[in-house]
DNA sequence: GCCAACGTTGGC
DNA sequence: GCCAACGTTGGC
C-alpha cells in the first residue's frame, strides 16, 4: 500500500466535486507532466491513499482522502482534439499518457493548509514542502502520511 | 497580477 | 547532448 498527493484546483474540480460524482468516483485525466505519468503509470495500485490537495486558491491545504479504485489506463482524453487535455503526440498505437480512477473517502473538517505543512518540523521532506514542488501527484511516506491524519484530527 | 521555480522545446 | 528561450504552475 503507497501514499499519494493530488492536487486539484478547487475552481476546477473540488473535493465537493468528488464526492458528488456518480459512484464518488472520477477518472483522474489530464495528467500531462511525464514525472507524474510516470508514477501514475508504473506505482500507483488499486487501493492506495490520496490526500486530496487545493492548489491555486485561497487557502492552499489537503481538504480530503481519496483511494485509488482502478487499475492505470491509458488516458483517452489525449486522443480527443476537442478536449483540453489534446495532445497531438499521444496516439492510439504509442499512447503516452495515464490515468487511474480515484474514489472519495473524507472530506477534512480540519484541512491542513500550505501553511501548516511548511512550519511542521515533521514534514520538512514531503516533497510538496521540500521542492515547492509543481508536481501534480507526488508520493507520501506511510509517517507523512500518518502525521497528516493526525494533524485533521486536532482541533 | 507578479514572479520564482521548474518543465519542455528546439536550434545548434 | 547542451542550453537558451519559452510556457506553465501555483504561492503570495
Amino acid at each position: 500500500m503507497n501514499y499519494w498527493l493530488m492536487k486539484s484546483e478547487p475552481d476546477d474540480f473540488s473535493i465537493d466535486d468528488l464526492q458528488m460524482c456518480e459512484q464518488q468516483t472520477v477518472a483522474w485525466q489530464g495528467i500531462r507532466n511525464y514525472q507524474a505519468r510516470n508514477y501514475i503509470r508504473d506505482q500507483i495500485a488499486l487501493g492506495d491513499l490520496v490526500l486530496f490537495y487545493h492548489s491555486s486558491c485561497k487557502v492552499p491545504a489537503i481538504v480530503g482522502l481519496a483511494n485509488i479504485s482502478s487499475q492505470p489506463q491509458i488516458d483517452v482524453s489525449a486522443f480527443d482534439d476537442r478536449s483540453a487535455y489534446f495532445d497531438m503526440k499521444s496516439d492510439a498505437t504509442a499512447p503516452r499518457w495515464w490515468q487511474v480512477h480515484i474514489q472519495f473517502m473524507a472530506k477534512f473538517s480540519n484541512p491542513v493548509s500550505l501553511k501548516q505543512l511548511k512550519a511542521d518540523p515533521l514534514l520538512q521532506d514531503m516533497v510538496l514542502v521540500a521542492k515547492g514542488t509543481r508536481l501534480s501527484v507526488q508520493p507520501v511516506t506511510q509517517e507523512q502520511y500518518q502525521h497528516i491524519m493526525k494533524l485533521t484530527n486536532v482541533d
